[in-house]
DNA sequence: ATTATACACGAACATTTGTTTTTGCGTCAA
DNA sequence: TTGACGCAAAAACAAATGTTCGTGTATAAT
C-alpha cells in the first residue's frame, strides 16, 4: 500500500478542477476537459492520474461511462484548509464570542471589538429578516437556560444590535455591575427589568435598568448536528 | 410562455429517475439510460422530452456534452418549490420544499404555485459539516413531531442526500406507498424500519424497508424568529 | 375535412469520450 | 552498468452518446 495524502501538484490541480467544475456544471468533467485545464497533453496521462486518485481514495470512477467519476475525498486547498475560499460576500456577520444562556458568564471583550477575519460567518438572508448584515452579529450559546425556547448549548444565535427591547423579546443583555452578558427573555417589570430564562430550573434575574444594557435582540438561531 | 406545471407521466418518470440516478451515481444519466429506465425505445423521444423539461424550467442542458444535464426544478413526488435557473454558487443549497414532522402529509405533485422565498439558500459552512453544498438540500419543517429534538414548525433543516441511514439519525423518509415524506428518527427494527417522532403525542411508524426510501439525513437546522 | 400540434418511433450520423498500446525520460537501487 | 518503477506523451481504437431527419399517430381546433 502506498502513502496516502501524497498528491502531486498536478493531482491537486485535478482535484480542485473536478470539484469546481462539478459545482458549476452539475456533472463531472471529461478526461479531455481535465487535461486541457491542467495542461496535460494526453488523455492517457489524465487517465493515469485519475486512477492514482482512485487508489488514494479521493475519487470513485465508474468504468466506461463518460464523466463517470465522483469526488469522495477532501479537495486540497478547499476542504482541507480551515480557510474557505469564496467566503467574501454579502450576508456576513461577525461571530463575536459566546454568551451564557445559563448562569451569566463574563464576556472578555465588548461586543463588536477585536474581530478576526475568520470570525465571520455567512448567514442566509432569511435569518436576517429585514435587517442588514452590518447591523447583525452572532454568538455561540453556552448553557441550557433557554432550552424551553428551543435554544440549546452550542447553538449560534444571530442578533441585531440595539439598545432597547420590547416585552417578550429574546435579548443579549450586559450586566455592567457584574461584567456579565446573558441571553434571556426581556420584560419590563414596574421600575425594573426581569430577565427571564426559558427553563424551569433557572430563576429569573431582576435588575435595575441602569444595570442592564441591552446589546441586541435575537433574530434567529442555527444548529449543527455532529 | 407555456404552462410549465403539467408534466406527462413519462416526463415525471424521467425527472424522478434523473434525480435518483444523479443522487446515486454522482453524475447524470445518459439519454439511453433514461430511455431504458422509462421504457422509451428511441433516443430521440428522450431528447424530445428532455427539451420539454428544459422549456418547462425543470432542467438545464449543456449542449453536445454527454450527460450534460442538471436538475434545477422540483422533482414530482419528491419535492416542491419554484424553479430557478442557474442559481448556483458556494455554500448554496436547494430549498426544495416542505416536509412533515407531524402526521405525514403528501406533497402535491403539481407545482409552480408556491411563492416561497428563493429556491436556493445560502448556508454557513459550519452547517454543512464535512459535506459539500452540492450534496445538501434544505426543507421547511411542517408539524411539531420533532419538538423534543428541538425542531419546530417553520424551521429549515439542512440535509445531506443519501439513501441509507444509521440508527438514531434524523432522516427525511419518503413512503412511496403513501406518497408521503416525513421527518423522523431512523431505527432498524428486526426486518422492518421504525420511524420515531420526537414527541410523546405522536406514535412511531413501522414500515417495511421496501416502503421506506431515505432521502437524506439531517445535518443542521436554522430558525428565524418573526 | 383540414390544419395544427403534441408526442412517438427508428435509423443513421457525427462527436465525444474512455481505453489501450507504444514509446520515452527520469530516478533510485542492486 | 542494469533493471525496476513512477510518470508522461502521442496516436489509434472502440464504445458511448448527443443530434438530426423522415415518418407515423393520435387529438383538438377551425
Amino acid at each position: 500500500m502506498k502513502s496516502f495524502n501524497r498528491l502531486s501538484k498536478r493531482q491537486q490541480h485535478m482535484m480542485r478542477f473536478m470539484h469546481a467544475y462539478t459545482q458549476k456544471q452539475g456533472f463531472p468533467p471529461s478526461i479531455r476537459e481535465i487535461g486541457e485545464e491542467c495542461d496535460i497533453g494526453s488523455t492517457s496521462v489524465v487517465n493515469y492520474n485519475l486512477n492514482k486518485l482512485v487508489d488514494a481514495g479521493y475519487i470513485v470512477r465508474s468504468g466506461k461511462v463518460s464523466r463517470g467519476l465522483r469526488i469522495v475525498g477532501p479537495i486540497p486547498g478547499v476542504t482541507t484548509g480551515r480557510r474557505v475560499i469564496g467566503a467574501v460576500g454579502p450576508h456576513r456577520v461577525a461571530l463575536v464570542g459566546r454568551i451564557a444562556a445559563g448562569e451569566p458568564i463574563s464576556l472578555p471583550e465588548d461586543i463588536g471589538h477585536h474581530i478576526e477575519e475568520d470570525d465571520y460567518i455567512t448567514v442566509p438572508p432569511n435569518l436576517l429578516g429585514s435587517y442588514d448584515a452590518s447591523e447583525a452579529f452572532a454568538l455561540t450559546v453556552r448553557g441550557d437556560s433557554m432550552i424551553d425556547a428551543m435554544i440549546k448549548d452550542g447553538d449560534i444565535v444571530i442578533l441585531r444590535r440595539q439598545n432597547t427591547a420590547e416585552n417578550g423579546e429574546m435579548v443579549a443583555a450586559w450586566l455592567p455591575e457584574d461584567n456579565e452578558t446573558t441571553l434571556k427573555h426581556f420584560y419590563h417589570e414596574g421600575d425594573g427589568v426581569r430577565l427571564q430564562p426559558a427553563n424551569r430550573d433557572y430563576e429569573p434575574i431582576y435588575v435595575h435598568p441602569a444595570n442592564c444594557e441591552i446589546k441586541g435582540k435575537v433574530l434567529s438561531v442555527m444548529r449543527s448536528f455532529h
